[in-house]
This record gives C-alpha cells, sequence and structure tokens, in this order.
DNA sequence: AGCACGCCGACT
DNA sequence: GTCGGCGTGCTC
C-alpha cells in the first residue's frame, strides 16, 4: 500500500494540527485512538481524526505512529463530526475537545504502559466478569427476593397539557427544538419521562441533561425505577465528573456498546458516545452550569441543539424561566413553545409580598412582617426557608473610627468575615481562598472597634437563632456542605421536617421539594439587581422564581417575602404576578433597543497579566492588527476597547477583556478563526495569557 | 501543557 | 566546584 499519514487529535494547547506517518505494519481509521510519540515527552495518546493522502509537514519532522489501540471501536462519524463542530464554533483545536471527554483511561499513556500487557478496558471486562459470577453464586444461594415496586415505577395521569406535550414530542420524528416552559411543579419531569418511554419502545436510545451533579441522584432513580424493569439493569448510566475513573470507564463502554439506552448527566454527557438516538432533553436550560467555564468554554445545551439538528431528531428544553436566547426563538417561531400552565397538586402559587426596606426598619437584616411570618410557621409546625445568596458572616470587617475595610492582599476584594459556632473567626477571600485570623484592633489606627458589616447566611443563622431560641435552624450553603456526602445529609435532616428554618445560599434553590416549606423570606436580591452585567437581571428574576417555588408545593397559602428597596422595578412587578412572559417581553425590548443577545452575538477575549497594562497592550495590539491588517473582514463587526475587569486582580493575576459583537454570526466566526490564527502566529510565545469565549454569559 | 536546555545564586 | 532556580523554546 502507499505511502499515507493521520491527523490526529492530541490533548495539547496549541493551534495546529498533527500529522503522523503511517508505518505499513498499520493500518488506523477515523475514530480509533493511537499512541504517538511527541516531543520531549515520550509517547500520548490521541484519536485520528483524518486520513490524509499528503501532509505539508516537512519529512524530518514526520514521525510514525507507534500504535493502534483496538481494545474499543473506533468513534462513530458522527460523533468525530460533533467535536470537529465543537472545536470550529469554539475556536479550539478538536484535542482539546475529544481528549477531555474521554475517561482518563482512555486518554491517560500510564493505563497502558505499567506492569501488564493488558488494556484498561480489558482490566475492567474481567473484573465486571468476576462481579457477575460472584453475584449469580449468591443468588443461587440465597432465596428469591421479591422486587419491590417502587413509588416511580409506573406513569403518572397526566393533565391535557402534558399529554399533548407528550403527543407532540414523541411524534416528532425530525430535527425540531422544543421550549417546554413549565412552572415549578407543573410536572415537566413526567413530560419527560413519558416521551422517553416512548422513543426507548421504538428501539432509540436518549441523552438527559441536567445541570448539576446533585439533581442526579434523584432523577437516576426515578429513571431506573421505571425502566429497568422493562430494558434491563444496565439501561441507564450516569456521567459527571464526581464519577471515578473506573466508574467513567464504565458508563462510556455501555455507551459505546448499546447497552445503555439512556444517559443522564450533567453538561458532558452532551459527548455521550450513544448511537441511534432519538431524543435529547435539556431540563432548567436556562441554567448557566451547561455552560463550562473552563478549558472548552462551551455551552451543553446548544451544542444539544446542534446534535439533534444532525441526528434529525427532536431536542427538548424545558424551564420554568427560559433563557432570553431561547424564549426568542419561540417569538420568532424557530422552536416550539409547549406550555404547561397548571400546578400538578391542587396547591397555587404561592402569594409573593414586596416589603420596602427603605421604609421599615430592619432588625438586624430581617423586617418586622418576616419575623411574624416565621414565627407563625413555628405555631403551625411549618418550615421556613430564609434565601442570601452571600455566605459568610458579613461581607466585610470594617474599624468604626477610621475607614479601614479588611482586604485581600492577592486580590482586588474585600476578604469576608466567617463566623459560626465551635470555629474560630476567620477573614476568608472568597476569590483566592486566602485566609487570616481576624485583627483583634484596627491595624491602621489601633481602634479596637471593628465589626462586620452587612449580613450573610452565618450571621443569619445566629440572628435567628437569638431570635427563636427554640426554633431548629440549619445553615445550607458551600461552607456548610464542604465535607463529602454532608450536603445529601443536611438535605435529608431538612426533608426528614426536624428543621424548623433552613437559611441558604443558591444551593437551596434548586430541584428540593420540601413537605411542610410554606414561607420563603428572600434577604439582599437587590444586590443582584444592580451588578455588573446586562444579564443579571435575567439570572435574579430565575433564581427569584425557582427559590419561590419551593413554597407551597403540598401546603396552601403559602407565602414569599421579598426585602427590596425598590419594590416598583418592573423586575420585581413582574415577579409579583409569576410573570414571566411579561418579565421577558420588557427585557427583551431593551436587549433589542441596546442591540445585545439574543440581536447580536458575542466573543469575549480576556487577557491575563502580572499588571493589566500589559494585559490592556496586549488586545490593544490585536485590535491594531485587525484594523490595520483585515479591514474587509470587519464589516458588521465590532470591536469594543478593551476595559480591565471590575474586580482586576485575583491571585496576583490582573486580568483585562476585548468584546467583539456582530448581528451576523457568520461573520464573527469567519472574522474570529482568520485573526485568531494571524494573532496566534505573531504572538508565537506571548506573555500574556489569552482565553477566547464565544457566547460569554458574563461579560 | 510538559519537558529539556541553559545560565546564575548558595550549598557541601 | 555542582545542585537547582525558573526563563525560553519546541512539539507533527
Ligand atoms: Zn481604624
Ligand atoms: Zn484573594
Amino acid at each position: 500500500m502507499r505511502n499515507y499519514w493521520v491527523r490526529v487529535a492530541l490533548d495539547i494547547p496549541l493551534e495546529t494540527f498533527f500529522d503522523y506517518h503511517v508505518p505499513t505494519t498499520l493500518s488506523p481509521q477515523r475514530g480509533q485512538r493511537v499512541i504517538v510519540p511527541f516531543g520531549h515527552q515520550k509517547q500520548i495518546i490521541g484519536v485520528v481524526t483524518a486520513i490524509l493522502d499528503k501532509t505539508d509537514i516537512p519529512l524530518d519532522k514526520q514521525k510514525d505512529i507507534i500504535q493502534v489501540l483496538d481494545d474499543l471501536p473506533p468513534f462513530s462519524d458522527t460523533w468525530i463530526d460533533l467535536c470537529e463542530f465543537a472545536a470550529k464554533y469554539y475556536l479550539r483545536p478538536i484535542g482539546e475537545v475529544i481528549l477531555p471527554v474521554l475517561p482518563p483511561p482512555l486518554r491517560k499513556i500510564t493505563a497502558y504502559t505499567g506492569k501488564t500487557t493488558s488494556s484498561p478496558v480489558e482490566r475492567l471486562d474481567k473484573k465486571i466478569r468476576n462481579q457477575q459470577k460472584k453475584a449469580q453464586q449468591k443468588k443461587q444461594s440465597s432465596t428469591h427476593q421479591a422486587t419491590t415496586p417502587s413509588a416511580h415505577s409506573t406513569s403518572l395521569t397526566l393533565n391535557t397539557e402534558q399529554r399533548i406535550a407528550v403527543e407532540v414530542i414523541s411524534q416528532t420524528q425530525h430535527f425540531k427544538t422544543f421550549l417546554l416552559h413549565g412552572i415549578t411543579g407543573s410536572g415537566k419531569t413526567e413530560v419527560y419521562l413519558q416521551a422517553l418511554a416512548q422513543k426507548l419502545a421504538e428501539g432509540k436510545s436518549v441523552i438527559f441533561l441536567v445541570p448539576e451533579i446533585n439533581l442526579t441522584p434523584q432523577f437516576e432513580q426515578i429513571l431506573k425505577d421505571r425502566f429497568c424493569p422493562l430494558y434491563g439493569e444496565n439501561t441507564v448510566v450516569t456521567m459527571h465528573s464526581g464519577l471515578s475513573d473506573g466508574d467513567r470507564l464504565l458508563a462510556w463502554l455501555r455507551m459505546q456498546r448499546q447497552e445503555a439506552k439512556i444517559v443522564l448527566g450533567t453538561r458532558m454527557s452532551i459527548f455521550a458516545p450513544l448511537e441511534n438516538i432519538g431524543l435529547i432533553i435539556v431540563d432548567e436550560e436556562h441554567d448557566a452550569s451547561y455552560k463550562q467555564q473552563d478549558g472548552l468554554r462551551y455551552s451543553a445545551r446548544d451544542l444539544a441543539i446542534w446534535r439533534a439538528k444532525q441526528l434529525t431528531i427532536p431536542v427538548v428544553l424545558g424551564s420554568a424561566t427560559p433563557s432570553l436566547e431561547s424564549w426568542q426563538h419561540t417569538l420568532t417561531g424557530k422552536y416550539e413553545k409547549l406550555c404547561l400552565t397548571q400546578r400538578a397538586k391542587v396547591t397555587h402559587l404561592p402569594h409573593i409580598k414586596l416589603i420596602n426596606t427603605k421604609k421599615i426598619p430592619l432588625n438586624q437584616g430581617l423586617s418586622p412582617d418576616l419575623i411574624s411570618a416565621i414565627d407563625e410557621r413555628l405555631q403551625r409546625g411549618e418550615q421556613s426557608m430564609i434565601y442570601l445568596n452571600r455566605r459568610g458572616f458579613s461581607p466585610v470587617l470594617r474599624c468604626s473610627s477610621c475607614s479601614w475595610t479588611s482586604e485581600c492582599i492577592r486580590c482586588s476584594v474585600h476578604t469576608v468575615l466567617h463566623q459560626s459556632a465551635g470555629k474560630p473567626a476567620t477573614l476568608q477571600c472568597h476569590h483566592c481562598g486566602y485566609t487570616t485570623r481576624v485583627p483583634y484592633k484596627c491595624p491602621e489606627c489601633g481602634n479596637q472597634d471593628i465589626s462586620g458589616l452587612g449580613y450573610g447566611t452565618q450571621r443569619i443563622e445566629e440572628v435567628l437563632g437569638h431570635l427563636f431560641p427554640h426554633a431548629k435552624i440549619q445553615r445550607i450553603d458551600a461552607d456548610s456542605t464542604r465535607l463529602k456526602g454532608s450536603a445529601e445529609k443536611l438535605f435529608t435532616e431538612a426533608h426528614s421536617g426536624d428543621v424548623d428554618i433552613i437559611v441558604g445560599t443558591q444551593m437551596i434553590a434548586k430541584g428540593h421539594d420540601f413537605k411542610r416549606l410554606s414561607l420563603v423570606g428572600i434577604l439582599n436580591a437587590d444586590m443582584m439587581l444592580f451588578s455588573g452585567d446586562f444579564r443579571a437581571p435575567e439570572r435574579l428574576f430565575a433564581q427569584l422564581i425557582q427559590v419561590s417555588g419551593r413554597a407551597g408545593r403540598h401546603l396552601p397559602d403559602a407565602e414569599v417575602l421579598l426585602q427590596t428597596e425598590f419594590p416598583d422595578h418592573n423586575l420585581y412587578q413582574s415577579l409579583l404576578k409569576h410573570d414571566y412572559a411579561e418579565f421577558a417581553s420588557t427585557t427583551l425590548e431593551e436587549r433589542k433597543i441596546a442591540k445585545l443577545p439574543p440581536f447580536s452575538y458575542q466573543v469575549l477575549i480576556s487577557a491575563q497579566a502580572k499588571k493589566v497594562e500589559d494585559a490592556i497592550d496586549f488586545l490593544k495590539t490585536i485590535i491594531r492588527m485587525a484594523k490595520e491588517d483585515m479591514p474587509d473582514y470587519l464589516e458588521g463587526i465590532q470591536l469594543y476597547d478593551p476595559i480591565p475587569l471590575k474586580i482586576i486582580r485575583v491571585a496576583n493575576i490582573e486580568r483585562a477583556q476585548l468584546l467583539i459583537e456582530s448581528e451576523s454570526r457568520t461573520r464573527l466566526h469567519h472574522f474570529m478563526q482568520i485573526w485568531l490564527q494571524r494573532v496566534y502566529q505573531f504572538f508565537r510565545t506571548p506573555k500574556v495569557k489569552y482565553f477566547v469565549e464565544v457566547d460569554p454569559l458574563d461579560i
């Protein structure tokens, strides 16, 4: 056979392709993993993305492939195409897409270079066979166990809206994006499950995405209860970053071998190597967790839509507060909207009340109305929840006589006072983790009267303890759930009903169904109303709807009390009416006038250096490159001035960013591709680190 | 990202 | 004298 080469995806952050010569003894195929020599490192694993009959690499630089790994069938063409699209769209080399999504044993050379000559795949298969043998022996020796039917094993009866949604989705056999807009408690999950059941019955498989790891166990249970009796116990596979290497490999094998029919998991699951997919579900599609914040900055929701289009299948995006991007697409008819407007249980949505804190004096951060509402719940034996998106005791420590405030030595932010029962008080930086003891006097003037300013969850917990000494109060935030398994423990306690008042951050807003909860108090929502970027109100509204939805899912007359200085703000006014559509329409109108997404597309380049001036200079230089060298590409492209980030310094690194905007996505991408190529060639080893983010969420 | 090469400060 | 600090360069 004639001489030929292969293009290999490697996990190396370089904007070049790597072509290798194929020795006559080997015949690698597209989608197969190979072992190749690389630079000074001995050998690494890569994935073949193309077969080439010529290459531009000079002969003296060409190297031979060492080995083709055939312990797995090649990844499918459609799967490689998906990765290639993601690489191109997010402006990164393909190796940065493919390799990080593989289970570590499939991509780390050390899995193949140990004492044993076997592959990690063979080793795992052997282990599983042994386990099965043992399990069988046990089964034979023990008596039969009747399988107990569980609560989720049978389908629930649907209301009319749900039935229509299920019918429309399951009858769709082509590409279509559905937006399932349902208020909290309206039974979106049951719609997913029954549409999913239909696709399984047709012999198809399904990808089911959820935003967070903590949401997987409850969905996993539901899916297993309902579908394992029908399709076998390996039908449901979960995939998230919490899995061990072995579990990740096992899940991967079950997907690639078509043993699994349902893949449940976090954003990485959109890269599941499943074939014959009939439906993709994205629950809570508005959630920012679907956007990866490091490495390849992809949006799993957006890739889900691309993958559905590629496979000509339906995709369902579900949310009570859809992203404005998705909502706009329903208005133009690009997506089909399916509405669930009724709560499944007979209860009503909670009554929301705004408390004007400009007019009413607060008692240690709490309004009299909120305090008496909590008291009422205690009398009735019901649960209350206080939501405050700020952990710690006080956001800053301040001297009462001079104006000294506690600051991080490594970042341009205040350090946060942490002070809770049993632990010595500390000052912590929430950006870099820097922690110090609390000074007993002001470091500037020596004054001993220094104290925390403002309220965090720890302080509210303490205040409530003084106001209600007999109540059982549980704080749930990143600090109280730091230890592995402690989050589950705290939530179990909160569910069991021993807890009277739950105090917490974002963590308590998602997914939990507290049976006796009839009051939600929201503190300091205003902080997010005016914070930074244009998406802040959208995020705030979603959070408020979500946390409000915790109240009264099983009890009538539930209340939400929101303390604000701006009760007339249109966001709060729409919230009062639980009116997402109204909020969306006013906000979209503002976006349209300002030509912001979804009416334009954005790319963000952020630069990091020791001094922010260097970062700014770098960005100015690349802007000049664009303006001088490639003016034709700039038509319809808006290049903004580079600006320092609001928090300039984090961990002694200073940051600046540059926003690029266009009303045409193709133009923007075309420009970016050419431009970044030039930047890369010009700065072969830049002293400034830079990152490119397509469709940034925070700007 | 790794890894090697290389040229200056403080150890045996 | 050399051990090791991390600046610079290279990877098909
Ligand atoms: Zn002072
Ligand atoms: Zn810091």
